[in-house]
DNA sequence: AATCCACGGGAATAGCGGGACG
DNA sequence: CGTCCCGCTATTCCCGTGGATT
């Protein structure tokens, strides 16, 4: 039934046709457009809620570019490489040697300067989950890089502002805004139709795909793996609302488990703990945590830990500061 | 108003990998 | 080769802030 598997790899594929964010794409288009004769373009900034299509609209518009200019790009995903070494490594590797560099024993500097003297042509960077970055102070200096055109993406802006001091939030607040709001049921249809044609051996029907356009949410990461495990699970070939209605919650399920393979024995232990023992405060979560896990982590480290857990949505904190309670979820 | 509990920023510290130098 | 030093990362320590409770 399923023709070409990466037509549903969420985080990699793009489209050969970008439908319902062309109003998106031409903001995109328009702020790197100085490239095409060679200046830098526009520093962008792309928001919204997760499933919108931030990262596709992204890497569409800078492919799209690299076949009109001559230009280097890159990709950087900052959940991954959050810390400053591995980002400025990821953004020289394209351009300069890395391979005499060593982990660990080269200072940011030493990076930011090579980069700083590798850049000879128009260079967009890519920075996937920008809010997860340890140090923004980096932008800053990144923005300070003539050559360099910086997209990018959060689903927080506010945290992301919040994090940033004054210098570098103007530098910022000045740019290209981009804002990707939920799809509706008919757009994540069409959205699906299109993976339908590019996916799979069968059409599906319209209603079906309803089905699971409304189940989604408005989340077209959920919407295009439920296909994937709604076609996966129809041997016949045949997708009817049965098979619809289990494969939505395996796919969000799976979505999860993706994350959370991501974490540290550590971070697991009080996914786990907060999952089984439902709406916790602090002050009963560290006994629990600690006689679990036998490690004596503070208190601080539990509320980074947390955290952590609540921007990847693996954990709710409800309320603020002395109401609050953790979820998981 | 006073106390409690928790949040989260930032400084200090420990540990680690790796180069430089004798 | 052994020692020293440097820079990054993770963790703890410290503390000002602020809502909730009494």
């Amino acid at each position: 039934m399923i023709a070409r598997e990466e037509v549903f790899d969420v985080d990699t594929f793009v489209p050969a046709d970008l439908i319902h964010r062309n109003h998106e794409l031409n903001l995109l288009s328009t702020a790197l457009s100085p490239i095409l004769d060679g200046n830098p373009g526009s520093n962008t900034i792309v928001t919204g809620p997760s499933g919108v299509g931030k990262t596709t609209t992204a890497r569409y518009g800078v492919a799209q570019l690299e076949t009109e200019a001559d230009v280097t790009t890159q990709y950087v995903n900052c959940w991954d490489d959050h810390r400053p070494w591995a980002l400025l490594h990821d953004i020289l590797s394209p351009i300069g040697k890395v391979w005499d560099l060593h982990r660990q024993s080269t200072a940011h500097d030493v990076l930011l300067t090579r980069i700083r003297e590798s850049v000879e042509k128009p260079y967009v960077v890519i920075l996937d989950e920008v809010d997860r970055i340890d140090d923004t102070d980096l932008l800053y200096s990144l923005d300070a890089i003539p050559e360099l055109t910086l997209i990018l993406i959060t689903n927080r802006e506010e945290e992301l502002f919040a994090t940033m001091d004054e210098r570098v939030h103007s530098r910022f607040r000045s740019g290209v805004r981009i804002y990707c709001d939920h799809y509706s049921v008919s757009e994540l249809v069409e959205i699906l139709q299109g993976r339908v044609r590019e996916g799979l051996q069968y059409g599906v029907t319209e209603g079906i795909l309803e089905r699971i356009a409304d189940h989604a949410a408005g989340d077209a990461r959920v919407a295009i793996r439920s296909l994937y495990r709604a076609a996966k699970l129809a041997t016949d070939g045949v997708l009817t609302t049965d098979v619809v209605d289990e494969a939505v919650p395996m796919a969000r399920g799976e979505l999860r488990q993706k994350t959370s393979s991501r974490l540290k024995p550590h971070e697991s232990t009080l996914l786990e703990i907060v999952r089984e023992h439902g709406p916790l405060k602090m002050g009963e979560l560290r006994p629990l945590y600690l006689d679990e896990a036998g490690d004596d982590r503070t208190a601080r480290s539990l509320r980074r830990d947390l955290r952590k857990l609540a921007d990847y949505n693996l954990v709710e904190a409800r309320g603020e500061t002395n109401g609050r309670r953790y979820v998981g979820l």
